[in-house]
DNA sequence: ATGGTTCGTGAATGTTTTTGCGGGAAATTG
DNA sequence: CAATTTCCCGCAAAAACATTCACGAACCAT
């Protein structure tokens, strides 16, 4: 088994159970306790887990309450301003999960009326405090990390949805490969969520503009517009412009 | 388990209940007193918790307890602690919302190995902080009062499942009008619920006991048991054994 | 091909961390 | 005050870790 193959198994078994020990994997994946500290430790160095004495647990293990904990806190506030601007009464909108989208439903204006549909557990909890917002949730099995609704229950019935607009929370995008995910099954439901908009629009933070990760979700060219927390008019999205990408 | 999974654990545990007996832990995480007493030096070191003479606190206690508006509270934790008792590994648990069900969430042990279906927001996120719980969300339409799924869809939904054992929160009970409650649409969820389970349970505090609303779910004798905050053995439950309800 | 280089892995070694236990000090309770 | 519980300190064993070295794979330029 390659080196990054391997990885991508310790990554993948992080995400489904928040935590390994070495002593696990490495009888399961028959290499020495040594490969796999080595391989942690790689991991942890990007950020992409937390090493602790005897394995390594998954970043979104500790759930922190306050949502001034929220990393890029007031950069998602101005991101969700800017998004909110897009919705108009009587529309159909998917979202996605994730802490930009939470505070795009903070900053929805309580007079707008409008058809929610979202299979993030934390989004829902927000749209249904407003008065005229009516709530569609996904269902099926819920992603402890991510704490939304995966599997193929929830892909087919996003299918049968045609939606106005679709808002994704994203992780990490660049002009060649595209929107890029760390997490299977949450990228199979963006994809569908993709295919059942009209218009496609990405939330993300500055910083993880010409991010990549290693699963592929879609192009640039099936985004249709792109929102973030710096000024449209830097050259950075010269190629996304290029490419049909409105940027806000 | 790993050093900082307990540590989360007792955090967790501490923002809970607002305090905890080294006791109590060291039961619960089966380690010696003296890991669980060094944990919590270290959680009062980096100021998490409070440390005392037998066990911690926490910070927040000692403004007065802001302990959630939550109504009979600690009867429904009562409760909870009563329901928790009838889940075994590896069965399939259908729950409704309300707070007493949200109790039980709160109460159940973390070596638990369990699969949960329900519609209900708040009951889901406090599912997915269990580490060996299988989460399945019904979805559908949102209803704002109940915050929890209602329609076509959902009830379609969980006639496909074949649940060992169904909780249910209760609005009204007594032995001429069975269960009710005032919510049409919540009503036809709970009925798919108890149609789809072997044994139906219903959790209600004692106040609500002969009580009556509008809509009617099902029969007394379509209940398996009832536990409720009061004394098993009291005298006003002595209709609802007779019809073959199996008081906790 | 060939010699040199780099990379990934496993093994050997010594170090650090974690944990449980015993005994005595300190606190709590009646 | 006396009994009990809880705490603290030091120790020892086990587990996990870092470091170093050696070997073989793949790679590359000659």
């Amino acid at each position: 088994m390659l080196k990054k193959e391997r990885q991508e198994f310790i990554l993948r078994e992080i995400n489904l159970h928040n935590k390994v020990l070495t002593s696990d994997l490495c009888e399961a994946i028959n290499v020495s306790e040594d490969t796999i500290r080595r391989d942690l430790s790689e991991l942890a160095e990007t950020g992409e887990i937390i090493k602790v004495h005897g394995g390594a647990l998954s970043k979104s293990f500790h759930v922190s309450f306050q949502s001034n904990g929220v990393y890029s806190h007031d950069n998602k506030k101005l991101i969700a301003q800017k998004a909110v601007t897009l919705i108009r009464d009587g529309m159909f909108v998917l979202t996605t999960g994730g802490t930009t989208i939470i505070e795009l439903a903070k900053a929805l204006p309580q007079h707008l009326r409008a058809t929610f549909f979202t299979g993030s557990l934390p989004a829902a909890m927000e749209y249904i405090q407003h008065p005229n917002i009516e709530v569609i949730f996904i269902g099926d099995r819920i992603s402890k990390n991510s704490k939304i609704t995966v599997g193929g229950d929830a892909i087919t019935k996003i299918k049968q949805i045609n939606a106005d607009i679709c808002f994704l929370g994203i992780n990490a995008i660049d002009t060649e490969h595209g929107l890029t995910d760390n997490d299977w099954d949450v990228v199979q439901v963006k994809r569908a969520m993709m295919q059942s908009s009209k218009k496609v629009v990405a939330l993300t933070i500055a910083e993880k503009i010409n991010s990549l990760q290693k699963i592929k979700i879609a192009g640039i060219e099936e985004l249709d517009a792109m929102i973030t927390d710096m000024d449209p008019g830097d050259k950075i999205f010269d190629t996304y412009k290029q490419k049909g990408v409105e940027i806000l």
